[in-house]
DNA sequence: TCTAATCTCATCAAAAGCATTTTGATGAGCCCATTAGA
């Protein structure tokens, strides 16, 4: 059987989008509690609200903003409170040791899940697909930041045995 | 063709343990990120 590797897409109505749209113009920066009332009013994931901020506020600074260095964040329309919505997170996940073993052990059978694979491994350890999407992307990113330090921190190493000697 | 979904990379910030490290969450993307489903 294969294997679904991407979401498929959401198609929002026009309702959703007119509330979707009212939302980003008071604040393209919403915080985690507006995110997840919207979710709510419009009747979809928080976190497919976040990514339909991500690529509206990428599309808006491009259509708005065609000059170098200005975005949405200078824009006098939206003051930092706007931004973050004064820094409202969603509250960090902690996981156990057997949930990251779970994890673990995922990414070294395949560091690209497919949203299917995604949701197993959600299912099977207890929190949203989401946070495992994001867990994925950190690893991946740390991964690649600690093979790229590796050949400097290799060669840093023979220069101290080389003062030693 | 439009735009949701995904990616990497940089950065913020909470948690664990006491100044610093680890790592989850968030945002940008600039010859204006890329990929791919409807």
């Amino acid at each position: 059987m294969a294997t679904k590797c991407r979401r498929s897409r959401t198609k929002f109505t026009e309702e959703q989008l007119k509330i979707l749209i009212d939302a980003f113009n008071k604040k393209p920066y919403p915080g985690y509690a507006i995110k997840q009332r919207l979710a709510l009013e419009v009747n979809t994931e928080e976190s497919r609200i976040q990514i339909w901020f991500q690529n509206r506020r990428a599309r808006h600074n491009f259509l708005k903003r065609p000059e170098k260095n200005l975005d949405l964040r200078q824009d006098r329309a939206y003051p930092e409170e706007n931004i973050q919505g004064v820094r409202d997170r969603r509250c960090r996940t902690s996981y156990t040791s057997s949930q990251l073993q779970t994890l673990m052990n995922a990414f070294m059978e395949n560091p690209y899940p497919g949203v299917d694979s995604r949701e197993q491994l959600a299912e099977d350890i207890g929190v949203p697909e989401s946070r495992v999407q994001i867990w994925f992307q950190n690893r991946r990113s740390r991964l690649h930041i600690q093979k790229k330090r590796e050949p400097e921190e290799a060669s840093a190493q023979r220069q101290n045995q080389g003062q030693d000697l």
